[in-house]
Formats: structure tokens, C-alpha cells, sequence
DNA sequence: GAACAAGTGCTAATTTTTCAGCATATGCTG
DNA sequence: CAGCATATGCTGAAAAATTAGCACTTGTTC
């Protein structure tokens, strides 16, 4: 029901907006698209999203803020899930070994160990 | 312009399944869907699809099959750039992170060892 | 405390998407 | 080769999304 793939293309897209900047108001959205509508239309799809529970807003003087409903944590795995799923047939490793095949990898020394390490947590645990 | 983002609803929900599938008839799209609308319906936005260039078809006996214009492996990695630019903020480090730690994950034996030695060569090549 | 800038709520028009149906073509089967 | 099942091409209607505008509110500044 939260699942981003029912949303209309403006909706997504000013979704998407609001989580890459974690929270948003009206006028953030528009400075991050690249042919803006009028801030009337982005409010109103604000509200739409907020209407299908996609977003909530909190109130700071006199202007809106969203924020995403669905935690970060849970929204990024959906994501992924969801492109594993399209993409690769489900095979969890071949996307990992995609994105470790990318260029704009570009991985540090520390961010190499981290994987390391978690790629032989991963084996001691069995996974 | 060949970006997945600009695609309404049903375009994206059938490409989708045509990624998922590799090819697929207008029937095939159908038996994928939750809510199938009618059999028109569907070849009408596969139609669409490919006036926009983003399947093409290849007719075989009397009926169409299509496929996606963008190689996999393309498709593929630009469908992980954007969940990482927008779920991990640019990060393809905690992708992987994410990704090892999804129980959707229960890599086998074999693909672990593929993932060590992948991290292992990045390591090497200095990515 | 008056004036202004910057918000919001609501509504309605336009554009796009989505859908279904009809006319027609084509392969297959007995 | 006649009939049928199964395709496609095309078109128009219905539904949804997208947009902008107007009336009103609220903070802020001088």
C-alpha cells in the first residue's frame, strides 16, 4: 500500500525529492526540480501525498515541513528490494556485485574495510 | 530521456515486467499483473512504450513480442544509481551494507565466497 | 499597530493517462 | 478452403493527474 510504484510520476518525483533531503517544504521541493511547476501545484501534490499517507508535515512558523512517514531505514530497503527483485531476479549478490562493479564506486580505503568485514560477518553467520 | 522516472504508472508497472521477464507479449504483461486491465488497455501502452523508444518489437508468427531497448546490464545500473542517489545519498558502501543485511539475502555458500573475493579484488584494484 | 511578504486552503480548468471497443487481418485446424 | 480463435490498428470516452489562481491568514518589520 506504501509501495512507491503506485505513485503518479510528479508524486515519485517530489518523493523522492523529500527523501534524499530527509525533509522538505514547498519551495525546497522546487529548488531540487529541474523545470519547476508553480509552487501552487508542488503544494498541492504535497498535500495529495500527504492525503495517501505518504507524508506528514510538522508546522514551523508559518510554513510546512514534510517529512517522509516511512522510516529512512525501511524505505531504502523497499527500494532496493524492489530493484533486486526487477533487476536481478531476485539474486541479492548479483546487485551487490553490480554496484561493486560501478564507477562512481569510488570507494575508500575505510569504506573497502567495512565491506570486508561485513561480507565475513555475513559468511560466519551463515547467511 | 530514457530515464524510468519520467514514465507514468502503468508504463513503469510494465516495463517492469518486461525487465523482469525479458520479453514478454501483451498476454504475458497481463498474467503479471495484479489488476489486469483489458487486454487493449495493455497493448496500448506498450504501443505507447515503444513510440516512446523505450521497447521495440519483434514479430514472430502473428503476434508481437516485445523487449526492452536498453540493454539489462544498462537498465541494471542505473536503476541502482538512482536508489542510491536517493535512498543512501550517493553512498554505494551502505548499499552493500543494506543489502548484506536484508534476510531476503540468504546468500548460499558459493555466493558468499563470489562476495569475498569481490570485495577482495576491489580492495586490490584500489576501488 | 499597519503594511507587507510569505504562507495556506480550496477550487476549477487543462492535460495526460488509462481504458475499452470495433473493424480488420492472419494463422491454424478439421 | 471455411470457420474460428487470436492477433493488430485505430479511435474516442472516461478517469486521473497536473497545474494555476484567488481569497484568506499569519508572522515580521519599521
Amino acid at each position: 500500500m506504501t509501495d512507491a510504484r503506485q505513485l503518479s510520476r510528479r508524486e515519485r518525483q517530489i518523493m523522492d525529492i523529500v527523501y534524499r533531503r530527509g525533509q522538505a517544504t514547498a519551495a525546497d521541493v522546487g529548488k531540487d526540480m529541474p523545470d519547476p511547476p508553480s509552487y501552487s501545484a508542488i503544494r498541492s501534490v504535497l498535500r495529495i501525498l500527504q492525503e495517501k499517507g505518504h507524508l506528514r508535515h510538522e508546522q514551523q512558523g508559518r510554513r510546512y515541513v514534510f517529512r517522509p512517514v516511512v522510516a529512512t531505514d525501511r524505505a531504502r530497503r523497499s527500494a532496493l528490494e524492489q530493484v533486486v527483485h526487477t533487476f536481478f531476479g531476485g539474486s541479492t549478490s548479483d546487485a551487490v556485485a553490480t554496484l561493486l562493479d560501478m564507477p562512481s564506486s569510488q570507494l575508500s580505503k575505510s569504506e573497502r574495510a567495512r565491506l570486508a568485514a561485513l561480507v565475513e560477518q555475513a559468511r560466519k553467520e551463515g547467511r
